[in-house]
DNA sequence: GTGCTATTTATTGTATGCAATATTTTAATT
DNA sequence: AATTAAAATATTGCATACAATAAATAGCAC
């Protein structure tokens, strides 16, 4: 029997695997991604690296600099107001979604997730903690059911870790540690409001926890700067 | 003096002379995009009509097969609703940045739309307006000024005149005439609620000019019929 | 030693040729 | 004639080699 019914193409694969390390902030903001070194690490031909930092960079995790290469983005303030401000218009209707249509195999998948949450956190494993954190919320995104909502966040939510690599502040957890068990309980009781606010609650502490406001170092608008 | 200042890369401009040709229903959904041919037509590589295709990929325009070519998508009702649906949460809250936001500039520019639009229709070509209508709510979306709002319209825009080409009817004008300029009388006197209002009722138009609801052929779910 | 230019080196961008995979045509058998 | 099998054809997927570009280094004048 051929395993390549369960077997993801190679290029997915290594993208997925870059988005993983992003998530987890092995690769931070910033960091050059050499095709020749990702071809030996991966032990293909540039061929598919190439590809798969393409689709990178159309999801936004990554950046290419004409002749220069790819870099693992590095989004400025604005960037991270935006998307931020993008989640709160989301999220409270992927709360609806869910809340209307969630089957409790659904439900259960919520719970498994908390669970795994509490895991990482009880090991300490803070990397595993702030990937787990997106995926939570992706996870709801997909039991949400909306195809394109669904695929809005599987960008945000990666993009989303890499602000909190750039603009966290060092030391401070991500954030409070029972929110998504709260938010998951308003699910379970049908609480659309409850859920809704806990969500918007949820959203403003991450944003809070970063470093967007000092004036001194905002960023350069280089496009209009000039002429 | 070197024109590339202006000049943009030969891939994206591949993928948005494709993207314009589905906009303006030249390219109908279904339809095979073979590469060589396309390298033919646009007096390229192969490799560079690849990546042209790979790009509109992941925006959704195009459905790549594996072994079997790239082809213009065919969204599934489901995806029609979704999509819709997904317009209904967005756009309003497009129209209360741009009433906050807009300066008079960017209110010249929504009024030459318009103006575009009239001739459109007084020209009589329908292929033209259904791609300015289009491009009116880009529009919007670039004014709002949040990035990734702007992004995400700029993929459901196209989207939403293949779903037309598909389930429209065919000789029924896309949209009521004046209802974009309505919208933006409202935005200029910056009344949001009745802007926002507008928007619903247009949107609600559109997706009821669409025959999405015929039980008959609605969409068989490959994936989950077997096993 | 500093600033400039030229050369070398490294890296990305692209075309091309071949392998792998579908599709179509042809042939053959019932 | 219809169905299946086989061969031929066409098309996509991929690795590789080379060209174009940028970065780093070396050389040179002052």
């Amino acid at each position: 029997m051929d395993a390549s019914l369960t077997t993801k193409p190679a290029i997915e694969q290594i993208a997925e695997r870059i988005t993983d390390a992003i998530m987890e902030h092995r690769l931070p903001p910033g960091v050059k991604l050499g095709e020749d070194r990702l071809a030996q690490t991966f032990n293909v031909s540039r061929t598919k690296v190439r590809q798969a930092l393409t689709s990178l960079s159309k999801e936004g995790l990554v950046t290419l600099h004409p002749n220069r290469g790819a870099y693992v983005t590095r989004p400025t303030r604005q960037e991270a107001l935006d998307l931020m401000e993008t989640r709160r218009l989301i999220e409270p209707e992927i709360i609806r979604q869910v809340i209307a249509r969630a089957t409790p195999t659904d439900l259960d998948k919520l719970k498994a997730h908390l669970v795994e949450e509490e895991r990482a956190r009880a090991e300490g494993n803070r990397r595993l903690i702030i990937s787990l954190t997106g995926r939570f919320h992706m996870l709801l995104a997909e039991l949400g059911g909306n195809l394109f909502i669904q695929k809005l966040m599987s960008e945000l939510c990666p993009l989303t870790c890499l602000i909190i690599a750039l603009y966290d502040a060092p030391q401070m957890p991500a954030c409070p540690e029972d929110e998504h068990a709260r938010i998951v309980d308003a699910i379970i009781n049908k609480d659309a409001e409850s859920a809704i606010h806990l969500m918007l609650h949820h959203l403003n502490h991450i944003q809070d926890a970063l470093h967007l406001g000092d004036p001194e170092a905002r960023d350069i608008h280089w496009e209009t700067l000039f002429g």
